[in-house]
DNA sequence: CTGAAAGCGCTTACAG
DNA sequence: CTGAAAGCGCTTACAG
């Protein structure tokens, strides 16, 4: 038993040709029998599941929110797969309210530790760090020295801003969300980027909320804005396609019509919108990053490393290039 | 330990005073010690782990495949959470490949049952039927009389075949995949609903290939067949949404210079594109009902009940309504 | 290096 | 209904 554990364990030392001969011999007769452990047995005793949580942001009154979140769950589940952890989803709703009453997730010792994706509310924080024995933040508004993957959203905002004015743009707005909505630390610090960069140009950044679908009045006062000689900067790509949607409803086009611009990015922009120009990011590889971060600790039984800073890149695009109207005026 | 372990799992029987006291006192004790179970020593006495996977689509070149997927996954975590059971992510890597041999997804037992998301090269059917006590196979190739669940994709063509003739379009593209992705069932049976449709009103269907990024002559291509006369359909919004970026880039807007339908869906739609036609499709009540179908399957230890095919209903947009074109013939 | 033994924290017959 | 006991399948000191 003891023999058996340690070849399949790789613990064996020693290189005899005795003790490799035996080893090999214990290796055949498993892959003959198909023997495959028992993750429950080893962890009993181990006191560790090798399993490690994500927790990924859904409200309650909304149950999909965030779509973009799984391109880093992919990055996460490689790169706890290729250290050997097993990846375990869970949504807000396990934590909070009676549901958490229901969730095994936190009601049993299932996990290692826990990947928090998105910001979440302080009572939920608290939470974790009681019920979980190691937590990353990723993409999260909790931000430490240790223990956080972030992408760096000024450096995101400051791209945006530079890019137009660099295109020649001297009306800008910058489209933000509804007041409910900008608790993510990215609000605050791609506007910082913005409005520094443009603000270094002597221009100065107008605010507006997106659009909603169905109020005609807030759509027609968008409409009204988009003019030659305006530039918008969105958040999210998601305001970007609902501006451009609200924008072909009265026939205007960006990069003819108006110049429009994106902080953030996602995976098949490249297929899907080309010209968009845009801060790009690769969610996947953050994802990946937040992994690391949690196997590393877990591994070697130590406390987190210093936290990440991701960057990104600008992509240009011809939304910011008005190929032919004589009327916006060139740098 | 044997009565405590019967009050926390519900089973003591009996409504004796004496015994509702005990039970009470269990509880409080239990509780104020924050006492959790070990899922593992559990698991390891019933032989069952209450953890459910998701085998998610993913290619071995293509790390982020089908980000849609991500709909559904919440559906079908939602549905396993209120069901007691965890859900463990798992990517197409994990089962086949040498990555495998590091997966202790497979390597190990840890899943009761597993979900298939999207279709799956056979060897993998054969693989995981092999591993797992129990699949579900969800929007997936496989389909059966018991333990399936899918989308009614024949419908969906019929509908988007029947509204563009309904508009009044007299020439009718639709957009297909590139040979190598043609795999996924929903490709034919789309197609066959919008032929059937568009037969029945005397008319005939071409087909076109999505024009490709950074490829001109194929955007061009693609662009000189957008006419007022031209209503395109697509398997899917990506497709949508690139051929829209594609005709944008020649000053083009859908609705107005020519039809675009959709036959596929996706949840922030109302928001992102409000104005596209399309065959509505609920994802997340789609994995809503694989997860009821495998806890059902697993809480009774019974066989799964009959497969089920999901409707959708359509979606009218402005993107078939040509509003004030008059080259536009009326039915 | 190796074998025999203890023990991880539960559930489940079993006898009372 | 309840208590004492066995046992799920592993890993880990321990003695040889």
């Amino acid at each position: 038993m003891n023999t058996v554990s340690r070849v399949l364990n790789g613990k064996l030392k020693g290189s005899y040709p005795a003790v490799v001969r035996k080893a090999e011999r214990v290796r055949q007769i498993a892959n003959k029998h198909g023997y495959r452990a028992n993750a429950a047995a080893r962890a009993m005793v181990t006191r560790r599941t090798r399993q490690v949580g994500v927790l990924v942001p859904n409200t309650p009154g909304n149950r999909f929110t965030h779509p973009l979140a799984y391109e880093t769950i992919l990055g996460i589940n490689e790169g706890l797969q290729r250290a050997g952890y097993v990846m375990v989803m869970a949504r807000l709703d396990d934590v909070r309210g009676d549901l958490a009453k229901q969730s095994r997730v936190f009601e049993e010792h299932v996990l290692d530790g826990m990947i928090v994706l998105d910001s979440m509310p302080r009572e939920v924080e608290r939470r974790l760090e009681e019920l979980i024995p190691d937590v990353v933040w990723c993409d999260s508004n909790v931000w430490r020295d240790h223990g956080c993957v972030r992408r760096d959203e000024l450096h995101a905002g400051l791209l945006a801003g530079q890019a137009v004015v660099d295109a020649g743009y001297k009306h800008i707005c910058m489209v933000t969300y509804p007041a409910e909505h900008r608790d993510h630390f990215s609000t605050q610090q791609r506007f910082s980027g913005v409005r520094q960069a443009v603000a270094a140009a002597g221009l100065k950044v107008e605010i507006m909320t997106e659009p909603r679908t169905g109020h005609e009045e807030e759509r027609a006062a968008a409409a009204e804005k988009l003019t030659p000689n305006t530039a918008i900067i969105t958040n999210s790509i998601y305001q970007a396609l609902a501006l451009r949607s609200a924008a072909e409803e009265r026939g205007l086009i960006p990069g003819r019509d108006f110049g429009l611009a994106c902080c953030d990015d996602m995976h098949q922009l490249d297929r899907l919108w080309p010209g968009l120009a845009r801060a790009t990011f690769a969610r996947y590889d953050m994802g990946l990053a937040a992994a690391n971060m949690m196997t590393r600790s877990l591994d070697h039984r130590t406390p987190h490393e210093m936290s990440q800073l991701l960057p990104c890149v600008w992509h240009d695009g011809q939304t910011l290039q008005p190929p032919t109207n004589p009327s916006i005026p060139t740098v």
